[in-house]
DNA sequence: GCCGTTTTCGGCCCGACTGTTTTCAGTCG
């Protein structure tokens, strides 16, 4: 997939023409390269199929931008690119990576003092030759360095459940003094990863929520601090931004707030059209707030029904809510039951009791015990005759326990020729069966494609786990045929997996909207190790949200009856 | 460079904070 490639391409170009103070061009590469980013179809597909004319229909991307991708898919190389970074130093571009410098200083920076890169910078500001120059005081040049220091520490972004927590306890901190307090930015919009944290808060009396804000223990320094908001960098090098507005501004200021950036300035632009004005205050003709104290009140006054916040990405919910066709989308309490789970038998922390117990708490109606199968040493997947232990300690627990309904389990491991290694026998007496690739990742897309269509044939396979199988900062995503592989999987009948674990969350959102278009199951599992694990579905659920499914388009929405009937085939 | 129920040319979201210098540019989200 050239995709990431393609993107960061266009990243680069922005970055470099920003600098040369070229106006709009940057705007417009990194829209188009963000759309690519995102896209669930491989780019060279999309133009092997359709030629430039099917590359323009991605958003963003004109007849120029399709000219550079057909070019780099041809020749591996986009010639304006390459002339592009010819016109300044290497290095010169990663000076706008550091926070507070921009393409207006970075190049007054390169221009009068030969700064070609960020040794240069903090050689130059450790020597103070930056405050000399106009524009640049003392000041700047301490910011600067605090820049590096940041940039040093490198502003990657964390999966969402390492800063769900954190954010949940800034939000308890300040609703001890603000009136409302409420979590917004990605984190609220449940991307898989964030880079900050965004929280928003009503109150008469701004300034004594941001002295809370900016006096929290784990508060290492603050970069801002004005009568609206305030921005600190935190123990862990996070950035969280607090901003502070009145109750009559809360709705547009949550909407603001909230993003994402695209799907924000789309909502501007239908406002413009209609005369009117929106920002976080408000929605305003003229002087006058027509709308703003709910998001409601601002989705409708614009025309549109409301739309969740996991749909606001600018990828069609615009359209579909002018329409009024927006799903409904599936949530936590939808959810009856967890169908990827582990014990004891074989990686898990808990028993099979422990782990039905911690369901029923949940309101499950059932919960699937899936242990690794044999081939899967390293986590003491379970030999036949284990196997067949489990099922009887399955039946035990049944037995023993009222109102959750344990059922037996494996996640299979599809090995590298496709088979899996239970045989069909052996699947036979399980209940629900979970295929999932746990070895050999990198194989050509052709080979991998047919390796895992190969297994969902198999008529005893309910669910494909973690399909791509990528984990963050570990392993992308294998190289699948997506569209092949949905057309199997809608063919055989068989779920691609949603797994909730925090460093997965596989499948990732734009394909589960692919998914649910062509009709195809989804089922929203954690992957528990242990009881506390069950927790993830929220995040599961996040990824399905973002994917546009509804209850019907996951199976582990059903009751037990119906799950049942699926489980048949 | 993209895009079009006010445009195929002329627009391109809106506002806060900071640092520098006295009214604003640059940066950020």
């Amino acid at each position: 997939m050239k995709n990431p490639e393609i993107a960061s391409i266009f990243f680069k170009m922005a970055d470099i023409l920003e600098m040369q103070n070229v106006q709009w061009k940057p705007v417009a590469y990194r829209k188009a390269a963000r759309a690519i980013g995102e896209l669930s179809e491989d780019v060279e597909e999309i133009y092997k199929k359709g030629g430039l004319k099917a590359l323009k229909e991605i958003p963003g991307v004109g007849i120029n931008i399709a000219n550079k991708i057909a070019e780099f898919i041809e020749n591996g190389k986009v010639r304006e690119y390459e002339k592009l970074k010819k016109s300044i130093p290497a290095g010169l571009s990663s000076l706008l990576e550091v926070p507070g410098l921009g393409p207006k200083k970075a190049m007054l920076l390169y221009k009068k003092l030969k700064i070609k890169n960020v040794q240069d910078l903090e050689k130059a500001a450790l020597e103070h030759r930056i405050s000399k120059l106009p524009l640049f005081r003392e000041k700047t040049e301490e910011n600067i360095l605090k820049g590096l220091d940041i940039y040093k520490k490198g502003r990657e972004r964390v999966l969402l459940a390492y800063a769900m927590p954190i954010a949940e306890e800034i939000k308890t901190a300040l609703e001890k003094k603000a009136e409302r307090v409420e979590i917004a930015g990605s984190l609220r919009r449940m991307r898989d990863t964030v880079k900050d944290i965004d929280i928003l808060a009503v109150s008469s009396k701004p300034l004594e929520v941001i002295q809370i804000f900016v006096s929290l223990p784990f508060v290492k320094s603050v970069i801002a601090k004005g009568e609206t908001k305030s921005s600190v960098l935190l123990s862990n090098s996070m950035q969280a931004d607090l901003r502070v507005v009145p109750l009559k501004s809360f709705g547009a200021a949550m909407q603001y707030f909230t993003g994402s950036k695209d799907h924000n300035i789309e909502l501007r632009k239908i406002a413009i059209a209609k005369g009117l004005k929106l920002s976080e205050y408000g929605l305003f003709r003229k002087e006058r707030q027509v709308a703003g104290k709910t998001e409601e009140e601002v989705y409708n006054a614009l025309g549109l029904s409301y739309i969740e916040p996991e749909l606001r990405e600018n990828t069609g919910e615009i359209e579909a809510a002018l329409k009024g066709k927006l799903p409904l989308l599936v949530s936590v309490a939808d959810i009856k039951g967890d169908l990827h789970c582990h014990s004891a038998y074989s990686d898990g922390d808990n028993t099979i009791e422990e782990m039905a117990l911690a369901a029923k708490k949940r309101g499950y109606e059932y919960i699937c015990i899936s242990d690794h199968s044999k081939s899967e040493h390293i986590a003491n997947g379970l030999s036949e005759q284990m196997l067949f232990k489990k099922i009887e300690e399955v039946k035990r627990v049944n037995k023993k326990l009222k109102g959750i309904r344990v059922l037996c389990g494996s996640e299979v491991n599809i090995l590298e020729d496709g088979s899996l290694d239970y045989s069909d026998e052996i699947l036979k007496k399980l209940d629900v069966v979970v295929a999932s690739v746990h070895s050999k990742f990198r194989m050509p897309k052709e080979e991998i494609t047919a390796r895992l269509v190969k297994a969902i044939s198999n008529p005893y396979v309910h669910i494909l786990g973690h399909p791509t199988s990528r984990h963050f900062g570990k392993r992308e995503e294998m190289g699948i045929d997506m569209e092949a592989l949905m057309n199997a999987a809608k063919k055989y009948n068989v779920a691609l997996e949603i797994n909730s674990a925090p460093a997965r969350m596989d499948l990732r959102d734009a394909y589960v909207k692919k998914a649910v278009e062509k009709g195809v199951k989804i089922s929203v599992n954690t992957d528990a190790h242990s009881t506390d694990e069950l927790k993830f579905m929220e995040y599961g659920i996040g990824v399905a949200r973002r994917g546009w499914c509804s209850k019907n388009d996951v199976i582990n929405t059903y009751s037990l009856k119906e799950f049942m009937k699926f489980l048949k085939k």
